[in-house]
DNA sequence: TTCGATCTCAAAATCGATTTATTCATACCA
DNA sequence: TGGTATGAATAAATCGATTTTGAGATCGAA
């Protein structure tokens, strides 16, 4: 099976695509305050790239709604704001909860190896602390090989989403260490439970899962 | 209660966003082949805009799913796949259905009001059927008003999104006169269940509802 | 003082021209 | 013949400069 990651054609990235990956990057990992205005000149040297490639990136985040764009009046880096926190979660419980139900039934041989090779990663990963942005990576990637054989390309576009959106929250909010081994042990269960094609409990786990994180990024809203 | 529909601020709009909505509504409404793939330099004169602008809006529609990306080989539109139409009325079923039970239980008295307003438009809009573009507004409207309480903006947001997808079936699909009176008495059946706050029966009829107007899409593939 | 109009400056949006990449046709060689 | 290199021709992407707009300062009158 084959389990397509964020981008299929890297081959002859264009300025702007490049700028766009790159910013998606940084507006998740936290490396734009909140509510600041995009100064675009700014960003031009920032990322040594000229106006139009940059702009057409604006463009495309503010589209994804990582970015938000005022007419006449530039972009600006979304507020954290708790009701959309609440909102962005829930809409990940179902969605996500959805989705592995019908990975689950879907999944299969292949799907079982991608998903315990990503897992093992993952834990082998967060042994060495001082690569978060590895870390970050290899999560986002557990997660989408956990749904991915769902079957709804839509559906899949809507977690990826949804997770970037999340994951803007959990990065600016302070780590919780105990939260941590919860939520790393969680990894290993859903994997587990999804092997045994436990779906109700898969799901119940994962929507657990959301919710501890859930909690722990409440910590970007005060 | 404030039904936020499309466009906010309309005022001072940009070249660009104009671009944008104007491109949009095309594309939905089938003005382009699918598949085809887009010629910039056209577009150009037909939209009467520069390149900057021009570029601007092909990469929002690319973001936003109405239009496909490829690095160093522009812009086109998407082919017709009965894979994809699936899947759209899918989670079409999906989404609205939970958002429909979620605004039946939200939605105040202002909200019913808005309901029958937008139903009752809709209703004498498509006794002068001259006026196509006019009666395809007003029923985005009504289905948007329909689920506009759920309490959440992602939800809606990827309602809307699916929508643009759903019609751009529907509307190269050859019209069938009988289901569409089917679907028209529908949407009077769907108010008087939203205002006894029947959720079960009001989801039911929304997923037929659904169901046979992606019968009646099915007919632009092949 | 306070309100409103006008001006100025900085930033956003747009334009026209240039550079870069891809496609398709043609020629060359194994 | 089949495959691969070469070279316009075409289209996409990018650049640098210009135009337009919005925000804030300044002035003047009630």
């Amino acid at each position: 099976m084959d389990i397509p990651q964020r981008k299929e054609r890297k081959e002859s990235a264009t300025t702007s695509s490049r700028v766009f990956d790159a910013m998606r990057q940084d507006l998740v990992n936290g490396r734009f305050a909140a509510g600041e205005k995009v100064a675009i000149n700014g960003l031009k040297e920032q990322y040594r790239v000229g106006l139009s490639p940059l702009r057409e990136a604006l463009n495309r985040l503010a589209a994804y709604g990582l970015l938000v764009q005022e007419n006449q009046r530039g972009f600006r880096v979304p507020r954290l704001d708790r009701r959309e926190l609440d909102d962005i979660a829930g809409m990940r419980r179902e969605l996500e909860g959805m989705a592995l139900e019908r990975a689950i039934l879907n999944g299969d041989a292949e799907w079982e190896s991608e998903l315990l090779a990503a897992a093992h990663r993952l834990k082998r990963a967060d042994l060495s602390l001082d690569k978060v942005d590895e870390w970050e990576r290899l999560h986002g990637r557990f997660h989408r090989t956990l749904v991915a054989p769902c079957g709804s390309v839509w559906l899949l576009r809507f977690i990826d989403q949804l997770h970037d959106q999340f994951d803007r929250y959990r990065r600016m909010a302070p780590g919780v260490p105990a939260v941590r081994r919860i939520l790393d042990a969680q990894h290993g269960e859903l994997v587990e439970l999804a092997l045994e094609r436990d779906v109700k409990a898969a799901r119940a786990l994962l929507e657990d899962h959301i919710e501890r994180s859930y909690e722990v990024a409440l910590g970007s809203c005060k």
